[in-house]
DNA sequence: ACCTGTCAAGTCTGG
DNA sequence: CCAGACTTGACAGGT
């Protein structure tokens, strides 16, 4: 099976290139002059998006083919401050031209809205602001160009008291979101409500791919192996253009379980792979560590010492 | 150059 | 009913 691996939106290797600078709203209103304040947004939007252009190139650079955007690209892009910012108009040029880049070099692009993002709240506020949200997130990926197969992952929400009322406000609202939105979907399990088990039941029954975290399955899953649902969740894969995805994380320290260590534990990750291999199906894999793609490239080292593991380039394996 | 409090956004707990 | 924790990168104001 074919493993590519992947990481999330900066690096901790390129040095000042953070493609999620900002302003935030305070200062932003001291600024008097509406067409300054226009200036102040296009100029960190374009910032961010030569610094993603930079890390397209460092991926490319590394065979990196897996890779998560930031949501924080365009700045207060769904605040009301920016209201009259046309910033799709302002930077199309832009856009265009790094999805341009990440198409001909085949990357598999997705988002992570913040948590912010909720389908299943009660409040229909809530409801409305995760909706423009994902609308920006949706825009972000029409103007580069990039088809369905670009990702928004999503985790199913709070838990309100009732989990089982709480995941019918799920699926209800996701139902009523326009298609283009609902095709990006996909969704992941969380470490503290909704388990591999919750997840992979919504995503039976409304035909959603389903992205498995094994460190919050580590944190949240009663007694349950990771084994007995991997079959399940890579069948919900099986109308995409892209092979299934896993999240990657290692537990910060035995006291705080939740939080992510700096890098990935070789072993755990290992254990995986012996059990994933029984499938024999490919997947992608989103290293989600604090040291990011140097995390990322640490355990490509320590894999090549991995028996049965072979590189079919610097950041895909073949076991 | 470095440190600390704060930031658009939600939920949950505990007082 | 409200304050604080949760969690994250980055701003902004201080030293």
């Amino acid at each position: 099976m074919i493993i590519n691996f992947g990481y999330v939106a900066m690096s901790a290797l390129l040095q000042n290139c953070s493609p999620s600078k900002t302003i935030t709203v305070k200062n932003l209103s001291k600024v008097e002059a509406a067409d300054a304040r226009l200036f102040r947004l296009n100029d960190l939007a374009k910032n961010n998006l030569q610094n993603t252009r930079r890390l397209f190139l460092h991926n490319t650079a590394y065979d990196i083919k897996v890779f998560r955007l930031t949501s924080k690209l365009i700045p207060l892009a769904t605040h009301p401050i920016s209201c009259n910012w046309n910033w799709p108009k302002e930077l199309a040029a832009d856009l265009k031209s790094i999805g341009d880049y990440a198409k001909t070099h085949n990357f598999r692009i997705s988002a992570h809205p913040d948590h912010f993002t909720l389908l299943n709240s009660p409040k229909e506020t809530v409801i409305e602001a995760a909706l423009l949200d994902l609308e920006y997130h949706n825009q972000i990926f029409l103007s580069m160009g990039l088809d369905s197969s670009a990702k928004l992952v999503l985790h199913v929400g709070g838990c309100y008291k009732s989990k089982d009322e709480s995941i019918d406000r799920f699926i209800n609202n996701f139902k009523k979101l326009p298609s283009p939105i609902k095709n990006r979907i996909i969704l992941e399990n969380d470490d503290k409500v909704y388990t591999v088990k919750d997840v992979l039941k919504i995503c039976q029954s409304q035909k959603i791919p389903m992205v498995l975290d094994i460190h919050h399955h580590y944190c949240n899953n009663i007694d349950d192996d990771i084994a007995d649902y991997l079959s399940a969740v890579f069948e919900t894969w099986v109308n995409e253009s892209s092979p299934p995805k896993i999240h990657l994380s290692s537990p910060k320290d035995p006291k705080s379980i939740r939080s992510h260590a700096d890098n990935i534990n070789l072993t755990f990750f290992v254990e995986f792979l012996k059990k994933a291999k029984r499938l024999n199906s490919d997947f992608d894999v989103m290293i989600e560590a604090k040291n990011k793609d140097a995390a990322l490239l640490k355990l490509l080292k320590e894999l090549k010492e991995v028996p049965g593991v072979s590189f079919i380039n610097q950041a895909t394996i073949e076991y």
